[in-house]
DNA sequence: TCTACAATTCGATAAATATCGAAGTAATGG
DNA sequence: CCATTACTTCGATATTTATCGAATTGTAGA
């Protein structure tokens, strides 16, 4: 991948309460990786300490960044992690 | 590590210049593993399209986030990656 | 249909940031 | 010493961004 669209990624987690946001998507991917049907937002809204309306915004960057994707379930909002574009990043930070 | 400091880490790698940067100090870190001496940071300013205030100001970014140590060598200056670091980083992007 | 809840959109704002040019420092080699 | 090269510091600026409150949309259930 280019450059410019890897620093996209890195923008989208260099916010604390971003990267929060992501972790607890990609958690709950792992915790209930055969049954997983994605992660409820409304939890996380409730955990984190930040309003619903940057809630929103985050979740665009990341999903812009195609970090992670969403679906609408009722008046749910569930997210998955793209999980093709999480190893891209990890081959990139690779040493040697 | 805190989730606080790897956003700082990320944010890091966020602009599309100072991650090229980062790769360059990787790569040659990977090229001359046995005589590694670090990588001269005088080249990179060459290749990349930014002026030398810019560089060095991403510099300080990038060690600050203590993704590289930096040491100087009579008028130049030279970089090494924190493999430490590094390694922590796809830990936590790890998936499953 | 009314209420409650989840999420988004909008507009505003304060703070951070990438970049530059100019000037300064420090080291090398003549 | 002097000139050259590498890098840093400073001050300025335009842009981006994180966050908020208020208002809005959409969904579910009584």
């Amino acid at each position: 991948m280019e450059t410019k669209k890897m620093a996209k990624v890195f923008k989208a987690l260099s916010n604390p309460n971003r990267l929060e946001l992501y972790l607890q998507i990609a958690k709950n991917h792992e915790t209930s990786y055969k049954t997983y049907e994605g992660c409820l937002i409304n939890d996380i809204t409730n955990s984190l300490n930040i309003g619903a309306p940057t809630i929103s915004h985050h979740m665009k960057e990341l999903t812009n960044a195609e970090l992670i994707f969403t679906e609408r379930k009722g008046k749910y909002l569930v997210a998955r992690v793209n999980e093709e574009i999480v190893n891209e990043v990890n081959e990139l930070l690779k040493l040697q």
